[in-house]
DNA sequence: ATTTGCTCAGCTC
DNA sequence: GAGCTGAGCAAAT
């Protein structure tokens, strides 16, 4: 996978098949750490795709011990789906983990930013 | 808070 | 290859 990075703004040369797409996506949800989530959103910015091409790889996600997808929230805090299980199971996870929601949205301070991150 | 319209890669056939 | 779908987004209401 190429990818070039011009003024801030990502632009990816996609040679990667959706494969490798998919592994990228699930080792940067690894870097989440326990107790807080990422978003649809930052994650297909960082890997340059469409926010609904993040939910396709996470409803795939043939080892859910290892890739924490219960973790990828919507960008406006909201749970969105889960396919294992449903959203009610996806926020019993995210509460046992230790993740605060309030009135159905989790707070920004428990959204992690890629910016951050990555530094 | 809710509705509406847009989106685009993956999926199916 | 054409058409459909959706674990989403953003603007307008």
């Amino acid at each position: 996978m190429i990818i070039i990075e011009t003024r801030g703004k990502r632009v990816s040369i996609r040679k990667a098949n959706t494969d490798d797409l998919r592994e990228a996506a699930y080792m940067l949800l690894m870097l989440v750490p326990l107790g807080k989530t990422t978003t649809y959103k930052y994650l297909a910015e960082v890997l340059g795709v469409h926010p609904r091409v993040i939910a396709r790889f996470m409803a795939l996600n043939d080892n859910p011990i290892v890739v924490p997808c219960h973790r990828v929230i919507m960008s406006d805090g909201r749970l969105g789906g889960y396919s294992l299980g449903g959203p009610e199971f996806k926020e019993k996870l995210l509460r046992l983990e230790g993740v605060k929601i309030v009135r159905g949205r989790i707070p920004r301070e428990q959204i992690i930013d890629f910016e951050d991150l990555l530094k």
